[in-house]
DNA sequence: TGAAATGTTGGGGCG
DNA sequence: ACGCCCCAACATTTC
């Protein structure tokens, strides 16, 4: 007769390649849980996401897993002591709030004789690890990546799925459904026709990329009507996969120049949650300081225009809507629209970071801060801010055929080539043809390019 | 993982 | 043949 530990899922809604659920398994009968924390702030689309995963996870586990809402200290010390419980299994988390909690549950439970097992299982390498030979942490990703992470120890190999798994349940607890993870407003069922959800659905988009997708991956991959980038951010955000079961998914005659480059971006995602962990006022504060005396406006009707995507500048506008209808929105294009809240409305970088927040199935703490900072010039290793994109150069540049921008902006989608990504110099008669007006149909840009441009240098001059 | 301004070069038209 | 201008094409600098 074995005892019952308890195993607390989190962001690790898997089974295969689960360090602290494999321990778990070895140790006992598992009691398998998942705390929504009331102190977590999740945002619409990712509560969205996270419903259907925990559906995903239960049913992989013959329902058997418990779930909670509340205080994950409290939650924890009950369950163990109503169930005589005395070991705990969990994979850590390393956003700050999480770090702070843990050290307090791990304290709690072990000050009640209950034994504390923590394992990482959602980083290729831990932050506390990877340091300059002064001892401080990395601000570049280039030197991050190529002298601390690949010059340190290898990434560890993935478990399999342990099997034969003895749960144990436990009555009078909620269901999936009593979280209450979906808004009352069924905004959220356009979503269901884009995403497979879960840790099988994850396997398979890893597969189809590394068959469909991964060859011409380097160059390809900022087109954003292509099928060369792997989508697999939200099933990484919740753990359905984890980074190592990709970094290795890469056998060695795929690890080509397009295959580099694609593990390469699991190191950005590295370096994020290893910036975030160095610096955890990384979601609120500018990283460079200076920033702070921006001369940034807010103008709300510019935001909602933004918003809403009906700026006038269509690849804008085509990016803002793919993110509002799909709950994601390619890179090439996440910088674009980026570029154009905070350096041609001028809008502080954490308008954009909020909506991105709620709107994003991927939304993660790490890499929503870490790139709105990069975006807006005040982020470690971030892009200068003179680096201003051009929405039309853009759009002809990486939607060469219009295919991405006819897609979401529909309206337009009758025009050539030649004006789609600047309707309001097309001649009057083509834009009559086509039956847009703009200005009811379309709008007229919302601000003046090569103004905006100015001001934006003008007022980074002041704060250099 | 920029874009615009400015500088340089070289071919062709022309007197 | 030569100088001059124009300007596209490319390179470099600047923001």
């Amino acid at each position: 007769m074995s005892d019952t530990v308890l195993f607390w899922f989190r962001q690790d809604l898997r089974l295969s390649d689960n360090p602290g659920l494999y321990k778990a398994s070895q140790s006992g009968s598992v009691l398998p849980i998942y705390i929504l924390d009331d102190k977590l702030d999740i945002g619409a689309a990712s509560k969205w996401w996270l419903h259907n995963s925990l559906h995903h996870l239960n049913d992989s586990i013959n329902k058997h897993l418990q779930v909670f809402s509340g205080d994950s200290a409290t939650i924890l010390l009950n369950i163990c002591k109503s169930n005589q419980i005395n070991s705990v299994y969990w994979n850590k988390c390393y956003e700050p709030l999480r770090i702070e909690q843990d050290k307090k549950i791990q304290h709690l439970l072990n000050t009640n004789n209950i034994l504390t097992n923590s394992f990482n299982a959602s980083l290729l390498w831990e932050p506390q690890n990877i340091l300059k030979s002064d001892s401080t942490p990395y601000k570049v990703f280039t030197p991050f990546y190529r002298n601390g992470c690949l010059q340190s120890d290898i990434p560890r190999e993935p478990l399999s799925k342990p099997e034969n798994i003895q749960f144990v349940d436990i009555i009078d607890q909620y269901s999936v459904d009593d979280l209450n993870l979906l808004s009352s407003i069924p905004w959220h069922v356009k979503l269901d026709q884009y995403w497979s959800i879960g840790e099988l659905a994850a396997q398979k988009k890893l597969y189809n990329f590394l068959h469909r997708g991964l060859s011409g991956y380097k160059q390809k991959r900022n087109y954003p009507s292509k099928n060369n980038v792997s989508r697999l951010s939200p099933h990484l955000h919740y753990g359905e996969i984890s980074p190592n079961q990709i970094w290795y998914s890469l056998s060695a005659e795929l690890i080509d120049q397009d295959g580099e480059n694609f593990l390469s971006e699991l190191g950005w995602r590295e370096f994020s949650y290893y910036l975030l962990y160095h610096f955890p006022d990384l979601p609120n504060v500018n990283f460079q300081t200076k920033f702070n005396n921006f001369p940034w406006k807010f103008d709300k009707e510019l935001f909602k225009a933004w918003q809403k995507g009906q700026t006038g500048y269509p690849i804008v506008d085509a990016g803002m809507r793919e993110l509002w209808q799909t709950g994601h929105i390619h890179n090439r294009v996440r910088m674009i629209v980026a570029s154009f809240l905070v350096k041609n409305l001028l809008i502080h970088w954490h308008y954009g970071r909020d909506w991105f927040w709620d709107c994003l199935v991927d939304a993660d703490l790490a890499s929503n801060s870490a790139s709105w900072q990069w975006v807006a010039g005040s982020g470690a290793d971030a892009a200068p801010y003179f680096r201003i994109f051009n929405p039309i150069i853009q759009g002809e540049k990486f939607d060469t055929d219009g295919d991405y921008t006819r897609r979401f902006v529909p309206e337009l989608s009758s025009l050539p080539n030649e004006y789609l990504f600047k309707p309001w110099e097309a001649p009057k008669e083509l834009l009559e043809k086509c039956s847009i007006e703009l200005g009811s149909i379309y709008p007229l840009p919302i601000v003046d390019l090569k103004e905006t441009r100015e001001i934006a240098l003008n007022s980074y001059k002041e704060i250099r």
